[in-house]
DNA sequence: AATAATGTTACGGAAACCCGTAAGTATTTA
DNA sequence: TAAATACTTACGGGTTTCCGTAACATTATT
């Protein structure tokens, strides 16, 4: 059983089946939230309370709106979550697959458990609350093996780094002066040129366009 | 009123709010489909029957499965529907809010409406059933002015074919001697240069890797 | 401490890209 | 039909990328 639950998710179609299911032995108290900051501050409020949530359970994409929000999407609200409230429980339940972002959310952000909106969805949430209730974590059948396999990708945050300055359309050259006013290190053209030419080899792209075309498409970028 | 629906959508929990709303005053008789290929049964089978659909809502998105489905997405089932049965209206519910697509679905594949999901989608799905019941169109408002604005853009379909060529990771002249083997002109070097140079200054692209990912971005490829 | 292994930087030449100019071809307009 | 316009192609040369080789620096191993 938890104590409170929030859920974070601005569709409200999707909230009333999870809002059933949850309602189902689990929880008497389910609270929601339709932004990102909105979570925040009743994260806040209720540790002020003294009643604080014990469990999340937070999409990751969410529509733009007139208010200006500061968290846009779910990714920031559990990064935030898991660096002010880490003793706090997150489940992800999401219709993304990226893998490389699952990934982060898992081991960066210590997301207990991943979801996929799916045909078989709110029975994969089931059972992820019920594994979170055990202090054990759960992912979809459909990202389990890609998430937990042996590193194959080992594609690290300069790596990311890299290809986002590509794709913001800086040359090789820009992006070497660059690190070097950032004091990242490796800076040089030779060591930018190496890297990317391991990443090419890595995810199998014929050159820089290809290669930040599959990163766009591993959600890697 | 309608006489027959039929609602595409692999996501069970948005359907029922659909369905809820079109119980309450726009029709008896609504049937749901969970994969674009069983949309297409269905469809044939009502003509067969003489008692063929009125009415198509179909989200863009759905989730891969074990079962191998010819129609892989949205966009393909209103494509083969608008070939098939020009006269059966099309109403778009998605997430999805790539302008060029959206473009593409209304412009090309004659879809009469396009509701974005979001926090009012349900009340914007329900005015666009209304307007297309009165033989109208409708768009949700966040998207209306860019569809419907003046084309600014002017990417034809030779330019999305470039783009997706180049995405693939092919050179500028493997391109040129492709097109040149599948009789698409332009296809000299020089002329693949120079459009793209149009799309870069269009899309203000720094170089050919940022314009592949602004075109990523935008949703054109 | 010496060696090995890994990571970083440097350099040179071939290939690809970028950009301007201009000639040739097709279409429109007067 | 002739002139004007737009489109396609060709070419030259500077820039960037690509790829191999190799020197230098740092870390790990024995």
């Amino acid at each position: 059983m938890f104590k409170k639950v929030l859920i974070v998710d601005d569709l409200m179609s999707i909230n009333l089946g999870v809002n059933a299911m949850l309602k189902n032995g689990y929880t008497q108290n389910v609270v929601y939230a339709h932004y990102c900051d909105e979570a925040i501050l009743k994260l806040k409020r209720a540790e002020q309370d003294g009643e604080p949530f014990d469990l999340l359970i937070t999409d990751l994409s969410f529509k733009e709106d007139h208010r200006e929000q500061k968290l846009k999407n779910g990714e920031d609200l559990v990064m935030t979550v898991n660096m002010t409230w880490p003793d706090l429980k997150v489940i992800v339940y999401s219709i993304e697959d990226k893998i490389q972002r699952i990934r982060r959310l898992i081991h960066q952000y210590q997301a207990k458990a991943y979801v996929c909106k799916g045909r078989y969805g709110l029975k994969e949430l089931e059972q992820a609350v019920a594994a979170v209730n055990k202090n054990s974590t759960y992912l979809s059948p459909s990202v389990e093996t890609a998430v937990n396999g042996q590193e194959v990708n080992e594609i690290d945050d300069f790596d990311v780094l890299l290809l986002n300055e590509l794709a913001l359309g800086l040359s090789q050259d820009e992006i070497s002066k660059q690190f070097k006013e950032k004091k990242i290190t490796p800076s040089s053209l030779s060591s930018i040129e190496k890297r990317l030419n391991k990443l090419k080899i890595q995810l199998q792209a014929n050159n820089s366009i290809h290669l930040v075309a599959i990163a766009k498409d591993m959600g890697i970028i």
